[in-house]
DNA sequence: ATGATACCATTTGCATGCGAATGATTTTCC
DNA sequence: GGAAAATCATTCGCATGCAAATGGTATCAT
């Protein structure tokens, strides 16, 4: 004979053995990435994700301090500094001493920068749509909403 | 007099201007995950994500080789190998060569491994708890199916 | 048995990502 | 005006994460 369950669980118990690593947000969530950053990979190959992240973002805004595109963009100080100098290095990102607080760096895009906005952006909206095909779209528009709340 | 809008879009037209990087999955999923991680350090302090899965994993299967316990946690063989330095270097994985495959090398948790993953596992669910916070139960379901199937 | 092939682990190089400390500048507040 | 606090950028150290190359070992096919 196995025990009886118990057929009303009056408080909340622990469940020793229940808890599976491999099926925690957490967990689904850092995979859901990698096969993300590898669709990304496999479509555009001269910039990584986060590159394009703020090379977008500055297309869009035009000029703004380097602490700042990082704050749109969700990187720390550190973290968009690297990006920017790789960027740079690229001949993608111009950078300016700001006139009247000479703390900030001012960002543009280049011209090349600029271009390759307009060249990788449809390489974007692809790897987007191949990282929801497992999805209809009325579940690609339900995770995406979901994930926006716990982002 | 502003263009009129054509009241049907016959071909999919690429919409130039519509491109927002910060409403992409790419984006939104690396967000989340930023979150999810604050929240785990915020619980846990004395071990990063991957390395709670690969111990809570250990703890699971018993016994298993480097690589293999990579692919069920989900990192390449340069990336475990790193995590498990660590969880050695820790005192709660221990290591051997297998006798008679000598290429591989076996893993087992510690008798302080052991207690390590039976103290942490209530807080990693509470960790997933917090991470989910923002969503109702049927939405959290929702997240995890959807995530999973694009993982 | 042996040569080709596959598998396991390691190493190197590069790119995020964050915490903490530092230095320079600006703003605030009295 | 001038000290205290805030802001901006940089640097360091550490931990993933992946590609590619390497060396050792095992397996497979002939």
């Amino acid at each position: 004979m196995s025990p009886a369950k118990p057929r009303l669980a009056l408080v909340t118990e622990h469940d020793p053995g229940n808890y599976r690593v491999d099926r925690q947000v957490g967990f689904v969530l850092r995979k859901a990435n990698q096969r993300h950053v590898a669709i990304f990979a496999s479509h555009i190959t001269d910039l990584t994700p986060p590159q394009f992240a703020a090379l977008s973002k500055l297309a869009d805004v035009g000029e703004i301090s380097q602490n700042q595109l990082g704050a749109l963009v969700a990187m720390d100080a550190a973290t968009i500094k690297g990006v920017i100098d790789r960027l740079k290095a690229r001949g993608l990102v111009d950078v300016a001493r700001h006139a009247a607080d000479k703390r900030r760096l001012m960002l543009r895009l280049t011209e090349a920068g600029r271009d390759a906005v307009a060249r990788l952006t449809p390489l974007a909206e692809r790897i987007t749509a191949e990282t929801l095909a497992p999805l209809s779209q009325r579940e690609a528009a339900t995770l995406l909403k979901l994930l926006t709340r716990i982002a």
